[in-house]
DNA sequence: AACCTTCTCCCCATAAATGGGGAGGGGAAA
DNA sequence: TTTCCCCTCCCCATTTATGGGGAGAAGGTT
């Protein structure tokens, strides 16, 4: 007799969740055993949790996958986790398998594929779609990797509140009268977010921070 | 007895087509006709169109959502089409509006929203989710709009060899006077190259372009 | 109490980006 | 040949962005 498996989901997106349900669904030896929205509801669930696998989405708010990732290793939790993300980040990959993730799905993956990650990584493998594979394929064949830049996406964490309120709003092509007329405050002082944040990312102009919060997920 | 409604779903994540998918398949009055990952595929399936409801992603490669509903638009092709965002932005609410769409789901609303929005949009109402009408509600009570540039403009402009050299320059924090001098032109032919770029892409400055360049997998 | 961080605002200045217009040359297509 | 698109460059102007400095108020920490 087959044990089942138990998923657990985490995605900010609802639709996306419901979507990955049905897909499990069609499957009976998976069942999903519950979801979270946010990387907080994922570390509260992850405290008490009876799930085999956790499907993970990197890009979410309040804690994003990494931080979550980092959470388990440090409280030493040991969940099989499904990376799932919108952009094939070969670096970000690479980052993930040291924080302990097992597997790896582009979200433009069809669902079957979904099923098939959950078994493979259930049974001790490790699953990469296809897209990331030959990502990470010419990664270790071709190209060099800068060994002095390992990329924290933890660099976040020195940005206080209001910086990340505002380099969102400049990440969504707002400029600096629009921002200082959104949050509020004088152009004067988002002028000086803008520059603490040129300092603390250490990017040279505001495509520069756009890139930045794509790269982090602060959007 | 009652007609079924038929659906056209767009988006370039598979996962989520199949879970809208899976989703509206829990409605007996609902029926999903078939679907399409890229705008181009939309395009392509407008001239034949046999649905009543488009869901359409405004986030797609090769003609974005925008651009399928311009060129609607332009074709005087008619379709009553539900917009899927990630973000609740109200800019691009307004220009969705003005472009003809007739409902707005935010990509965090539950699954039994899609089912909402169809039906109130075939029966020719328009539907918002909660987020975004709150957000309309601040617009137009609150916040000022800058009303600049309301930007009517042709269709699915391909950008120009050329343009999409500085685009990718654009989107690596290099400067005009820089670009200028990696493509030994002058300064003046790089802004030239900007402005077009900003009325192609229809954002409304560096930024925008940057995101772009992501989106669209030009960078 | 002294200290630190964060948030807020201002001064100064220069560089860069945006928005409008025009214009010539080259090449391809009609 | 004429027409059209692309690449190139320039004029004008205004708005934004960047870079340097300082500084007060509020809050929490030590």
């Amino acid at each position: 007799m087959k044990e089942k498996i138990y998923v657990h989901v985490a995605d900010d997106h609802k639709i996306l969740i419901e979507g990955i349900v049905a897909v499990i669904n069609t499957d009976k030896d998976i069942e999903v055993e519950g979801y979270s929205l946010t990387g907080k509801e994922v570390i509260d669930w992850a405290q008490s949790n009876t799930a085999d696998i956790l499907i993970l989405d990197i890009n979410m708010p309040h804690y994003d996958g990494i931080e979550v990732l980092k959470f388990f290793k440090l409280k030493d939790i040991k969940i099989k986790t499904i990376i799932l993300s919108s952009y094939d980040d070969v670096k970000l990959v690479e980052e993930m398998l040291t924080l302990g993730a097992s597997g790896f799905l582009s979200k433009d993956s069809a669902g079957e594929h979904i099923i098939n990650a959950i078994k493979a990584v259930h049974e001790g493998e490790q699953y990469f779609s296809d897209a990331i594979k030959s990502n990470l394929l010419k990664l270790y064949t071709g190209q060099k990797v800068k060994a002095g830049q390992r990329p924290e996406s933890t660099i976040a964490h020195s940005l206080t509140d209001r910086e990340i309120e505002v380099l969102k709003l400049i990440a969504q092509e707002y400029s600096s009268p629009e921002i200082a007329d959104i949050l509020n405050i004088s152009q004067s002082t988002v002028d000086t977010y803008r520059k603490s944040l040129l300092k603390k990312t250490n990017v040279k102009n505001a495509v520069g921070l756009a890139m930045y919060a794509v790269k982090n997920k602060i959007i």
